[in-house]
DNA sequence: ACTCTTGGAGCAAACGATTGTATGACGGAG
DNA sequence: CTCCGTCATACAATCGTTTGCTCCAAGAGT
């Protein structure tokens, strides 16, 4: 037999000192790649031999506890359940564990007193640096944070008061891709259905969705822009029960996400109407599966997974250089055409 | 004003000690409910006073070190962006959150190798707990875990040599009464296309399936059952043209998961057939957007953020009680009929 | 009145790492 | 031969808690 079954207490430095015949300092900084150079080649192999012969991992909280860094990073989301968070989350968690750090996720449900019982506990828990997907235009969380001096980024939606920089997708190209794609298969009389104007998508890609309308020569009818009052499709089947009671003719939807989209879909069928043929319909972020809708969903896509990916790139600046030049960063959107759009027949 | 700008350090409990004039183990026990009993009711409330004047949050990093305890729970999970998991994840935290504890998680992408090194950053962690979501039949790492003496359960799939407890759905049942609801459509030739049989879902789904047909009086016949090699929709789609390859014929198939009857959508449309007019489909999980596909699918729903609060319950009594009686527990599923699924027309 | 018990609070040692400072040896220069 | 600089290592403090132990005083029992 090789070794013994696993012990029940892992090996300390100071064991693995022992072993080595050296003083646990030395061991440490033999250990530590940032401190290589303070000991003498022959017994920094000793060290990391008996490291190695032992199975020794430094236990991460006496030294968080020491450096008063604890290698961690949190992130609060709305719901992890939104198709959109996961992608996101993973780039992250990937860009993270990169640098040897972890990621915490607490959900807050939109919720702003458990919002902020979740930031205490990030606090509490001493994480390093916080990651919000939660920004409202308005966000008074964001001056605790601040406050606190805790490094923090915010994805995929900013707020109103941008003093923290965000990694966001470029909603107002996005947008344009979206309208132009109508324009160009002849549509003129183009629908907004938005969402909540309280978060900063729902309102970019409002003002892109008039300013596009304004570039192909194209005045946006009020009456056809309607707000969802969430980015939920239930929401979204409200908005378009609106959009048609207004009685304005159009032949074309751009929706503010894909679940808006998807409320659009329940709604067509409700009237009778069909997607493509009489209305055709975007929608936004292309979460999953509109591969697999009837008609499948045109959308345009923001790459999420990058989007986390950068935003751990830019946290894990922003930590080690507290004074790191800030600024946004707009992903490259690109629009998936697939069967829910086409030719105006009207 | 009432208060300064937050600090840069936050208080320690020395510093909380002797602003209530009382020395730190004093505080300390006045500060835990566990040991509050121990102090004098006065001197109790002058801590607590002062704690909460100066804003005292107990430093988690030294509480750790010194109970070697960290309240973290460590989940090792495929891949969060499969929509079974965000659901039990949620329930996982939420009941997690309720006893103080954290749960961290990370993705393993079904790669052995990873899967070890993420079990071995949980143990550099120091979490109390683990959670896996990533058991195959053959499963060689849960027996370092075991080893390792961390507490353990397995959730959604469990292993052969079951020394690990485990909550799952009961798809046993699940699959019953997919099988019951086909057969009271009037299907006799019902298929079966299972999802890999290295994980205890595809086998068990696999085997119930047979026990079921044979229940009702119907000779599962070995030409209608196909596997496929994982749970994807483009593997399902793959066994799905094996299924039809085998000429056979079959007027229902009972998938493996979702994805796998996207799978088969996919070739019934290839093939010009519809669905439920040919061919009726279930699907397994009940994951999300099943009411927008077309037909909507008829799906065994498991009731997935409830399975994650109970591995989570699961999990923090085996922590606290290290001679809990283990056992598997198997929730009740409930089939979600929709459009998929009709009389056969043959 | 004396001892015994008991409750409350302080002391100090952990937990396991990192790191500023002190110490020792050794080699070269004057 | 002495002195000094340098390099490698050892020493010890520290991070902020928790907790076994000791100690003291006050109240109860005889």
């Amino acid at each position: 037999m090789t070794t013994r079954s696993a012990p029940a207490r892992p090996p300390t430095l100071a064991e693995v000192a022992q072993a080595a015949g050296v003083h646990p300092s030395t061991a440490s900084r033999a250990l530590n790649a940032h401190t290589r150079g303070k000991v003498s080649d022959a017994t920094a192999v000793q060290v990391v031999a008996a490291a190695r012969r032992l199975g020794y991992q430094p236990n991460s909280l006496a030294r968080a506890l020491r450096m008063s860094r604890t290698f961690t990073a949190g992130m609060l989301v709305p719901d992890i359940t939104n198709p959109l968070f996961p992608p996101i989350a993973r780039g992250i968690e990937d860009r993270l564990r990169r640098n040897g750090f972890t990621l915490v996720i607490a959900n807050t449900d939109n919720d702003d007193d458990k919002e902020r019982a979740l930031f205490e506990a990030m606090v509490a828990r001493r994480v390093d640096g916080l990651i919000l997907a939660t920004a409202r235009r308005e966000y008074p969380l964001l001056n605790e944070v601040t406050a606190s001096g805790l490094p923090c980024v915010l994805v995929n939606r900013t707020t109103d008061d941008t003093a923290v920089p965000a990694v966001l997708g470029d909603d107002h190209a996005g947008v344009g891709q979206a309208v132009r794609h109508l324009v160009k298969l002849g549509h003129t009389r183009i629908a907004h259905v938005g969402g909540t104007q309280a978060v900063s998508t729902g309102v970019t890609r409002y003002n892109s969705f008039l300013s596009w309308m304004r570039q192909h020569g194209l005045d946006p009818d009020p009456q056809l822009v309607v707000i969802a009052e969430w980015f939920q499709e239930e929401r979204g089947a409200e908005a378009f029960r609106e959009l048609f009671a207004r009685g304005v003719d159009f032949t074309a939807v751009v929706c503010g996400n894909d679940l808006i989209a998807l409320g659009g879909y329940d709604v067509l069928r409700e009237r009778g109407l069909s997607c493509p043929d009489d209305v055709s319909i975007v929608g936004y972020n292309d979460t999953p599966f509109n591969d697999n809708f009837s008609p499948a969903l045109t959308s345009v896509r923001i790459p999420q997974y990058h989007i986390g990916y950068r935003v751990a790139d830019l946290l894990l600046k922003i930590m080690e250089d507290s004074d790191y030049q800030l600024a946004d960063l707009h992903l490259k959107p690109q629009l998936m055409v697939r069967g829910s759009t086409a030719q105006p027949r009207r």
